[in-house]
DNA sequence: CCGGATTTGTTCGTATGTATA
DNA sequence: ATATACATACGAACAAATCCG
């Protein structure tokens, strides 16, 4: 049996294909200083250009897709991600959901984080505010207040009500931090907070938060938040009694 | 030709077939209740069970695999993740260098999201705080202080200081985020606070934050963090001019 | 509107490396 | 040392999506 030396796989031991596949597109990336949205060698050219299959080249893809650093587009090409938290949030949001059966530990830790973020960063919210957020946040405050007297949910202004409130920072990874913790609260406990107390609580505190904005009172708007989550964290520890919000949102069927 | 019906591929429309196999595993974990290192069905089980092939099934890992959802050990088989930051750290990290060739835009964001969380967390850190914490944090501070005098580096010391301040908040969360976002600063700017000056300045703030806990002063262990910070970020304006903290990790060459 | 070219998505078969008993 | 179970890797073929003439 005559031996076609099928390319010396690993030269030096140790890292495993796929990973040194995956760090080399990130170089790619780096060495040409490419963006989001920028294309990438196609699937063919890669794995000529760093020597593994097809199937490697796509794995190391893979992994590169769920952190958000390539994007790929059937039947068209790869390209750079658009490097979002979108990671975080899918993380996140499986570890609330797992700890949902237990107990609530993770939802509530990220309760705390956000109001400690939000808290921290009164006093440069008031400062950098100016008229026309002022009135955007008056505005969903109110919008939020009518969908309630409605029965509608306002999970939309509610979301874009506390991503307004970073913006005035100026801080792009504040804002998306944000949004991204958000999101997991909005996944894990979708409908946790629908009592109709909790509801009237909360549209009277986004209602207090913007005042408070507007007034460029800075304790007055530390006091705002606090009341904001208090409402979220009492529902929290009663949700281990009611089952929390709804069982795990049912996939295909789980074999 | 008979048709041989290769499985009505997707019978509702849309769904990428990785991407329904990565949620079908995320199901089986959540019915299942398992935990971090629990085992989960082998690659061939997962085919069976999934109606898949294994390339598809093994995109889909990797995808799982990247946000340390599920972990895989060679030759021994597939576990549930440890549910880790890792995700956001390498995500977080990639934007950083990229951004790192034109502006230190993300490094700057992010040194201010640190001083928010443990400024917006100083109440809280100085009440719960015990002795046994406050020797650790004298320690530490000593230690590096002595690291400098060598001329050494003290980095672990570092990490190991802000990790024990959020400590005592016995929020697993926020402990994570801190040691993400400190691994992330780290990635970013390895070697930029190093200049004689920063060095001093960086111990001595520790040394003051140690303090301003031991004597649960508040407005203290604020100013001491901010002290902290503000040559951190002084470093990042200048580093615009001395090309940052080196090129970037030169990989195995860049096609 | 259609067809061809390009590119990614999926599958199968096979071979190899690794860990455990 | 052998055998077994498992993950890793490769390559070829076909399906599906997108684009363009």
């Amino acid at each position: 049996m005559v031996e076609i030396a099928p390319i010396p796989r690993s030269p030096r031991g140790a890292m495993l294909r796929q990973r040194e596949v995956a760090e080399r597109i990130k170089q790619y990336i780096l060495h040409n200083h490419l963006g989001p949205g920028d294309a990438l060698p196609t699937e063919a050219e890669l794995c000529e250009a760093v020597g593994a299959s097809r199937s490697s080249v796509r794995e190391a893809i893979k992994t590169l897709t769920a952190l958000d650093i390539v994007e790929v587009r059937h039947g068209h090409g790869t390209y750079v991600g658009r490097l979002s938290l979108a990671a975080l949030v899918e993380s996140l949001a499986f570890r609330g959901l797992l700890s949902r059966a237990d107990d609530f530990r993770v939802l509530s830790e990220l309760v705390e984080v956000r109001q400690t973020i939000e808290q921290g960063m009164a006093a440069s919210i008031v400062t950098a505010s100016d008229e026309a957020l002022h009135g955007e946040l008056l505005d969903l405050a109110e919008q939020m207040a009518e969908c309630a007297a409605r029965g509608e949910s306002f999970i939309e202004q509610d979301r874009e009500f506390h991503l307004l409130l970073m913006e005035p920072l100026g801080n792009e990874l504040l804002t998306q931090l944000t949004a991204a913790f958000w999101d997991v609260h909005a996944i894990v406990a979708p409908s946790l907070d629908t009592t109709p107390e909790s509801v009237r609580e909360t549209v009277e505190a986004h209602r207090a938060i913007a005042r408070a904005v507007m007034a460029r009172d800075v304790a007055a708007f530390v006091r705002a938040v606090e009341a904001h989550y208090a409402p979220v964290r009492d529902n929290l520890r009663e949700g281990l009694q009611s089952g929390g919000s709804g069982p795990v949102p049912a996939g295909p069927g789980d074999f």
